[in-house]
DNA sequence: TCCTACAATAGACAATGTCTAAGTCAAGCA
DNA sequence: TGCTTGACTTAGACATTGTCTATTGTAGGA
């Protein structure tokens, strides 16, 4: 995540102190934030920050590819800053507890063309629900 | 969907008219409706009909198994009344169309022991996305 | 038919996300 | 270094989805 911000800064992406703090908050293995905690850890290292900045910095983000938006829970996205290395998601249905995990196989072969129903398929998202050993 | 009504009462499941309305809404194949589309079909058949009424019925068809929440839109829950066969959505990224698939094998088998960091897995989601023909 | 516990209602409230108008500032350029 | 400009940020209103509560209504049994 280090040079994500180099990344960002060679696309044109003008840097601002908000974004810098929103791309510092999600940097990490495991890291699933909704985009309400990545304010609230936005607003300890930068007061000033706006809402409506951290949902805008968020969005773009993820157009730019470098975030992925995650819908493990139903009620918030969460923002997943894992996105250059494919992955599946595994939830604790206790403590919401996400880890990312890389089944084998491609998940994609397992539809057969009969039940594509003329679809051109792009993508798969894969969520596995269970109990972690902390909750278990 | 027509022996749903049979089959809550056999469970003690005390039948309203309000009751009757919104499982009926909830009939046929590839059905996913937002709660405030199940509400607007609702107030057709029964204008009375409250929004609260119609989200408690609902959580109450998922309680009881009759009924699945799918999160495969980002913005409301849906539902399926496809319960009692396992099933897969495949959604069109354009227009939102969703349809019920069955992969072949059990994606459960493509997570191997060392990706499952102590879990026990219950339920795996797949949701498939891509482009319809229509919008093709 | 009457009772009673369960269900339905309206509307307030909560959580999450989006939009707008006005002010601010990063980065290029003289 | 000091302008200029357009992109960025802000506060807060608004929208959408969902939940809760107090009150009223009613299904189904006695």
């Amino acid at each position: 995540m280090s040079d994500l911000l180099e990344r960002l800064r060679g696309r044109g992406w003008r840097m601002t102190a908000q974004r810098r703090v929103v791309a510092e908050v999600l940097d990490g293995e495991h890291v699933h934030l909704t985009a309400d905690e990545v304010h609230a850890r936005a607003v300890v290292k930068l007061p000033e920050i706006s809402r409506a900045t951290v949902y805008n910095t968020l969005g773009e983000l993820v157009s730019l590819g470098e975030v992925i938006e995650v819908a493990t829970d139903r009620r918030a996205k969460r923002y997943d800053p894992n996105a250059h290395r494919p992955h599946q998601h595994l939830v604790c249905a206790r403590c919401g507890a996400i880890r990312d995990v890389h089944p084998t196989g491609n998940p994609l072969a397992a539809l057969p063309d009969s039940e594509r129903f003329g679809f051109t398929i792009s993508d798969v998202e894969v969520t596995y629900r269970g109990v972690c050993p902390n909750c278990a």
